[in-house]
DNA sequence: CTTTTGGAGTTCCTTAAAGAGACTCCACGA
DNA sequence: TCGTGGAGTCTCTTTAAGGAACTCCAAAAG
């Protein structure tokens, strides 16, 4: 994609999309995420030309949101989630849940998650990190931050 | 953005990133969120181009993210989220939460959230929609769905 | 040894999208 | 009747994505 140059608008979602905001790389963590950590897998699995694949990868590892380690002697490498990346999951998820909830159609939703806690079939749901209830849109008042713009 | 058309690919992921993958996308819908609904404050605001401003507006109206409405009888129009838009507002949420933990540098997030539920400056915090506990990366299985290809 | 193989990229060329900025259209208000 | 402002189009240049062939390298095969 175009050099997304977000990250100098003071705002923490522009600054996450010139993470992630190309649009392959959700899917590369995804797959990441999965077990699937071999270029060559990558390649196959995505349909991503070789050479995007390279630059998305080389980003993700430079922001320290994929590791890449050897595991052969060999020049042969797989790309690991940092706990960084590994924290980059719960978008993963929301975004899975709303399109289970608004692109999924006839057949219903591609994949479920069971949640290991309670061993149910479920999906997420966002809470108040401070009192548990529910926050969504409506749910807050936006308010300057220490590192808000001058 | 090139055509992204990750839909057919049996991923609620790639459905959602077919809708709002294009990277102005979220942009737009965090401006629309916060109360710019209209073209010339979105493209000053975000510098984008009018010509793809058009083309993203278009999209996310075509999608049912965004409502197109007028507000005087010349050709003026406003923007407005739907439903289903707003509930891609938790995707900014965490995209925001994200950012301020792992990208916010010195001066702090730009942004603060207070929950009127409990009155607090708060954060998301995802949890199970069963049983209410944590739910993250490592918190879950994924099983094929009805919905999961041949 | 020499050759083959397979993973992990590079290189090069073509096509498609983004950026910039000038131009259009239209209804109201002066 | 002209000027204004919002909401887009149009056109041209620059940049990124796709596709496919090519390279590199070490272990294993012959």
């Amino acid at each position: 994609m175009q050099r997304t140059n977000f990250g100098e608008m003071a705002c923490s979602i522009a600054r996450t999309l010139d993470v992630i905001g190309e649009p392959w790389s959700p899917l590369i963590l995804r797959d990441v995420w999965v077990g699937m950590n071999r270029f060559d897998q990558l390649q196959a699995d995505l349909g991503i030309s070789r050479k995007v694949l390279t630059e998305r990868l080389n980003h993700l590892v430079g922001q320290g949101v994929l590791e890449r380690r050897p595991y052969d002697n060999r020049p042969r490498y797989e790309y690991h989630l940092t706990q960084k990346g590994a924290e980059l999951v719960d978008l993963l998820m929301v975004m899975a849940g709303w399109g289970d909830r608004w692109l999924a159609g006839e057949a219903g939703p591609p994949v479920l998650y069971r949640h290991h806690a309670c061993g149910q079939i479920s999906h997420v749901d966002l809470r108040c990190a401070h009192c548990g209830r529910s926050m969504h849109a409506g749910d807050i008042d936006l308010l300057p931050g220490p590192g808000a713009a001058a």
